[in-house]
DNA sequence: GGGTATTTGTCCGTATGTATG
DNA sequence: TCATACATACGGACAAATACC
């Protein structure tokens, strides 16, 4: 590229500003050449003639001009010179201020929608009868920074600095492939174990395992909203499978529809409650051989049985590897920590290996080892029987106070197991006239017309979870509720 | 249903053994009526007779029986006795044992994989030239580990036990907007920054914001592999963009190939190390905005530039809202932390808010807490000026070293910034030779193959890295490559 | 047209005030 | 408090490009 002519551009410096020399030169060009007054071509005066006029060092407007050749304003041509470089004016005119209007009109839409009202303000309601979240001190903190002060101590910790690879077993899935064996009859080696970062995060990445064009995912009904979302995201077609009309419903949907994937809550289905029988399980497992199907079994929340021990699980009975096991530690530690977990049957460990060859760990190293030791230590266990404890308390309180205050009006189901009771309420009342009645009163309830996604969901359902709400609040936050439904 | 008969079976209980006496009556029935040796319909023996004749209370037996009924073994009838409920007994005798030898043989399979064996067990090679790792005591571990104190100690940590929803600003999300605004000259609102999973999280994420049977990527060729990976996971078409053939023949395919979303390293070209210059970023944009198209801006390495100052993101220059920034704290401060963070333009922000209404954010928020403290606190920058200078000297050290001793064999390029130099060996090897020779000498650098998608890889093309290495081994290291290379 | 002087960018070391640890 | 490192600014030496004779 050739010079066409020598610029006359006026530079001017001010040694005693607080801005160096060399980027009040780098600037002075910069904004010349942004708003056209240097054009495409143009020749920069030479770094000694401009040091000289400056009365600088030459390699002080030198620095100026290697700045802006990085930036691409001007190019160097080497022994010879500087050009100005072409530069699109017309677009470094515009204004960048742009669709601020937009952003602020997509929050205003957001903190007005439905769900996020009802989930959001939770702490700010005397009486929220939560479903998920747990005590607000249940976190063991004194222990976790104990642990996690051990493994920051140790040395310097080189796997922090290291990228991971998932093929690799780590403390965490070792841990976890014991403990499943012990407390859920799951068989399993640790390179089965993936830790993922929540129940989305696990779910997303078995759904792409799946054939979006051909695999289709058989979805309870009602059941989870954010399996759905998830399911839609990435791609797939889902099919209804009724999980409140009994387990004959249930089945013969299945058959009928023949997904390739099966979402199930056996241990605890949500949100009504309900527990697949074992007759049932033996036969959703002969159906998935017999149609090559593969069943997720969400497992969350077995932990949580009152009057019996827990329950095996599918995983534990399935004997041609057609069984995804999933869990998290969302109700039994903290939902914050965002860990969740799944074991994949030989089948899809292969196809997870063609897919995520170069796929890292989805959560923090330091997470996963803390938790390994926290569940080495023997933590994890005393720590599930005092949630355990509390929650079997707060759900004898409320199941003895809906009684006394609700008793003609409310049909509470699901109280063996889980976090929160699945209650219709016969007053008449719409479900939106249900929250918003209580919530009138103070007392947060819980909706599930979300949990329907092929057809009307029934108006008088609720959750009317105790897992976060403190224990001596109970009896009053009933009382609110019956203000609120029976007048 | 109504009983056939009753049960002959006979019950043993040792007061003395360790387990449970009601396990002891349970296990005894569960194990019967698996293998078959108690059939459908029979009656169980009644609580209390069979309480009397084991000698224990009656309702140690009714908590066995609970305990089989609730596993689905047998059908209590209301105030008429258990029965055995309807089981598979031939299913229940399969043995559970399946497939291990299919998830051995891929174990094995991975095991032997090109790949993980290069980027594995790099920390046992004596010179480990990685492109991506950090020096081992890299992490500052004591910093964190007070302010991680500083927040477990504070109070009970209530947003532990909550579940988050992804529209809730966090501290983090407005110090990351703090300081891109700072550093970067990001143009955004907290409510516009999600923090992801690590960069294959946060592409993942993106990706979901378009349309799979539509859409096309367009794709840097050489280029991220995890990239290629994430969008084949998604079901995305790719059309390769040359990013080794100059910026023409980048834009000119670009035009060709019209593709919906672009991926791009602007401030650092994975692998080649080259920088998009000012005017290709605004005909980029341009283009970007003619064809209603969006380009994700992966902004990773950007801090390390050794030189001259670090050069203006390309979202700094986006005046129409194209483009979504990118980027990560594993190149500075951890990778083990997997942790990254993306901006999204208006438009994907609304799509995203559509999408992902349930969306739980899928770091830990411990995590996420710790890092806002340390980035306002300052750590930060202090932090990434440590990093910067420690990756100087060793770039400056290996650049002197690979000039002496391989001056003539070697095409150094992309010295300019990141964490590796983009090295043409001339000697006639291959690449997997030239992997493995230096590899015998004890020396190992990173192949290029695998970032080529659509058209052969040029043999000759390594990585070498400098960000893991101690100082005083490179020396020695190049010394080793010498050998390998030139004998 | 070829040798030479000059201009040019580039690379080197160094001094100084400031920030960092 | 003090040593260190860094950003800034400076001047000199070098070699390639250019202009000149």
């Amino acid at each position: 590229m050739r010079a066409k002519r020598e610029t006359t551009l006026l530079i001017h410096i001010d040694p005693a500003a607080p801005i160096p020399l060399y980027q009040q030169i780098y600037r002075q060009f910069r904004d010349a050449i942004s708003e056209g007054r240097l054009a495409t071509g143009v020749r920069l005066a030479s770094i000694r003639s401009l040091a000289f006029d400056l009365g600088v060092s030459h390699t002080t407007v030198e620095q100026a001009y290697l700045q802006l050749a990085t930036e691409g304003f001007v190019e160097g041509i080497p022994r010879s010179g500087y050009v100005v470089a072409h530069i699109d004016t017309e677009y470094m005119a515009l204004d960048r201020h742009v669709d601020v209007g937009l952003v602020e009109s997509t929050l205003v839409d957001r903190s007005r929608d439905a769900f996020f009202a009802e989930n959001r303000a939770g702490a700010q309601v005397p009486f929220d009868f939560s479903y998920a979240n747990l005590q607000p001190d249940a976190f063991p903190a004194n222990e976790w920074r104990r642990i996690l002060s051990d493994v920051l101590y140790r040395f310097d910790c080189p796997e922090l600095s290291r990228y991971e690879y998932t093929d690799e077993p780590s403390s965490l899935t070792s841990a976890l492939a014991r403990h499943l064996a012990r407390t859920r009859g799951v068989r399993c080696v640790p390179e089965q174990v993936f830790v993922q970062a929540g129940t989305d995060g696990a779910l997303s990445t078995v759904l792409q395992l799946f054939d979006r064009e051909r695999d289709v995912l058989g979805m309870e009904e009602p059941g989870y909203a954010t399996v759905h979302e998830v399911a839609r995201r990435q791609g797939f077609r889902m099919t209804p499978l009724p999980s409140d009309q009994g387990s004959e419903v249930f089945l013969s949907a299945l058959d009928r529809a023949k997904p390739r994937i099966v979402f199930t809550t056996p241990s605890h289905q949500f949100p009504t409650g309900s527990l697949l029988s074992l007759d049932v399980r033996t036969r959703l497992l002969r159906w998935a051989e017999a149609n090559d199907a593969f069943i997720v079994e969400d497992d969350s929340c077995n932990e949580f049985r009152y009057g019996t021990a827990p329950i095996p699980s599918l995983q534990s009975l399935d004997a041609f590897g057609r069984v995804v096991y999933l869990n998290n530690v969302s109700k039994t530690l903290a939902p914050g920590l965002r860990v969740a977990y799944v074991v994949l049957p030989p089948y899809l460990l292969r196809r997870y290996w063609e897919l995520f060859n170069y796929a890292h760990p989805p959560v923090s190293w330091l997470t996963c080892e803390v938790l390994a030791r926290f569940m080495e230590g023997g933590h994890w266990d005393a720590h599930v029987r005092r949630v355990l404890k509390s929650n079997r308390r707060n759900r004898d309180e409320l199941l003895r106070h809906l009684g006394a205050e609700l008793g003609e009006t409310v049909r509470v189901s699901g109280t063996d197991a889980g976090m929160h009771f699945y209650v219709a309420v016969r007053n008449g009342m719409t479900q939106r006239e249900l929250l918003e009645s209580a919530l009138a009163e103070g007392a947060k309830v819980y909706g599930t017309s979300r949990m329907w996604f092929s057809r009307p969901a029934p108006e008088e359902n609720v959750m009317i979870g105790f897992s976060a709400i403190s224990h001596d609040r109970i009896a009053d936050g009933v009382a609110a509720l019956r203000r609120a439904w029976r007048g």
